[in-house]
DNA sequence: TTCTCGAATTGAAACGATTCATAAATGTTT
DNA sequence: AAACATTTATGAATCGTTTCAATTCGAGAA
């Protein structure tokens, strides 16, 4: 059906590895065979297979990338920029979103496998670490996205989520709130657990303010609209006067609904602190207060890590990058800050 | 370095091409010799090398999609949701961004090409759809999502952009507005040209209204702003008493710009109308009344009828889905409708 | 015992690009 | 004119899977 080498080498007269070597390293071939060859391509309109390649190469020219959540803007950017470094240096990123399911993660690590991917760039749902422990070992590099490394057994390119979360605690604490409350969950995502662990050291370390935890299932808008509506069952005494949420999309679910009822006040009442700096954080009814982290430094970066792992090999070293986390203040927690003038 | 049929052929004492049964129609092996085989890929943790699947099938299980703008939610959304399909259908999606420029799309055509992808899923930014003639004429099925296919030559999924036009611009005439502005760009988009399109038909129906074009270069939250401070820098009389953007980001931007200046109440001095009904359309500073488009849909019906068409073949016949846009009412048109109580 | 039929298994050929040892052609130096 | 170096070009072998015509095996029929 498709034109192979074989016949453009027919067509131009020339050798099947003579038009390999037009194709991949065109110094060593004579520029009118060079012509005559390119002629032939355009003529018979030869696209290379990729599959043929790769299979002789043994590996492919693209790196797997699994996110956590691919309706969260924060992952998208980290993913279009690490699209266009891999890209600008010659490879492709096969993308795939966990959505909290273990064995979604699974079964794109098990894809990635079978394609014979150049590397691996995750941000793992678990703690296990295991099965990219074997994916290396088997040779192909993998750099973990968004989280750490603990043991730096592991290139990673991260932020520190649990300054992060002594940021927006101290800034909480600092505006005089006195009963905060964590919302974020499942517990066994570790950006959370930081994010978590972050502001009870600051709130333990200060007298006279409380931290619960209210947990949810997910990172979601609509997961942040049930817990606002949870708070806003509870007697008015029992409130907490400040929220940190564990993600953008949380604290907009949350402000959604405590905005609805108009009972409460933000950031009067309640103050609100989200994570991740979307742009939509920004345009909301109150905007809100947030974490920023640098999303497209991040995927770039990865990229980068990935590539040098692969160039390297056996003996590469791990690298690990650690960004810090930014406090952006709007009006969810400071009320006349940038705040929109309404007569 | 990866083990391959030949070893797990040894291993279980058996031939290639039994493994290959094995993996492909386990019926028509015996039942011990499944056995003996599966123990063996266990054991030597073998794992398919899809590159020589492919090259020996002449094609990959992949489906390229190549969508306009990856920040956009409803983008992702349609992307989900064909991801989803497709590969609970046994296929992978390569997912690429035009992002508004021509050469990125050829790219990935191209890209799509050396691939042998199985199908091709594509928003084209321009009218000029020849080298998608030449992709099917390869014998590649292609598919139009969120774009009509003018002469029914392509099988296309689609939301009728005219009619949502004229339901946007209606909901405006119907408030008594005047002067209503169409903010989008640029024109080489087809769903911006028809969405400006069926607000031309109402507005020109309709005596006393009129409409101006205000252009973009994108359709971003970012060139809403700007449009939206070049709204606020004209003389009070001169501002248009009604914005229809071309989607909810530029709506977005809009508003930002006209909230944060304090000069103009929305909906009072001008309403509101974006387009897609992202989820943050309806927790922006004022919820955003919009223009609804199924977007899961769209991915999933998209995917379905790639499928059928790559089932088919040569005489594949071709279909054209065009969804019903719907209108949402939120407080930027209306506001008291659902707005929040604030005291 | 011999024959037949169906089920199970075999193994060589094919997919298309790349590599590399070898050969041919060209140019340079004695 | 011979010897040598350099630049170009060649084509068989290779990657790992699938396919399919050919073969083997065993059970039941004649």
């Amino acid at each position: 059906m498709s034109v192979s080498v074989k016949e453009v080498a027919r067509e131009a007269g020339v050798s099947v590895g003579t038009v390999s070597n037009v194709l991949n390293r065109p110094q060593v071939v004579s520029p009118t065979t060079v012509a005559r060859v390119t002629d032939a391509i355009d003529k018979l309109g030869f696209v290379r297979n990729d599959a043929a390649r790769q299979l002789r190469a043994g590996h492919s020219r693209s790196f797997g990338l699994v996110i956590l959540d691919a309706r969260n803007p924060f992952f998208m950017d980290i993913t279009q920029s690490a699209q266009h470094r891999a890209l600008s240096n010659g490879y492709t990123i096969l993308t795939g979103t966990s959505d909290g399911s273990e064995s979604t993660e699974q079964k794109l690590l098990d894809l990635f496998d079978e394609q014979r991917v150049a590397g691996v760039l995750i941000s793992p749902l678990h703690a296990d670490l295991s099965r990219l422990w074997r994916i290396r070992e088997a040779g192909t590099p993998v750099v973990l996205v968004d989280r750490g490394s603990g043991d730096r057994s592991f290139s990673s390119v991260s932020v520190d989520d649990v300054e992060g979360g002594r940021i927006a605690a101290r800034h909480l604490v600092d505006l005089g709130r006195k009963r905060i409350a964590f919302v974020g969950g499942p517990e066994t995502i570790e950006q959370v657990r930081h994010r978590l662990e972050g502001a009870r050291s600051i709130v333990s370390a200060t007298a006279e303010v409380s931290l619960e935890h209210v947990t949810t299932t997910s990172l979601s808008v609509l997961e942040g609209r049930r817990v606002g509506e949870l708070i806003l069952s509870r007697r008015q005494e029992d409130r907490p006067d400040a929220i940190f949420a564990a993600n953008d999309l949380l604290a907009l679910g949350v402000l959604q609904a405590l905005v609805m009822s108009g009972n409460v006040q933000v950031p009067e009442d309640l103050a609100l602190v989200g994570y991740d700096n979307i742009d939509f954080a920004e345009s909301a009814v109150v905007p809100i207060t947030t974490i920023s982290q640098p999303a497209a430094e991040i995927g770039r970066t990865a990229v980068d890590v990935l590539l040098r792992e692969a160039q390297a090999g056996e003996n590469a070293v791990r690298e690990q990058f650690v960004f810090a986390p930014k406090l952006v203040v709007r009006a969810s927690t400071v009320g006349n800050a940038s705040t929109p003038k309404r007569s």
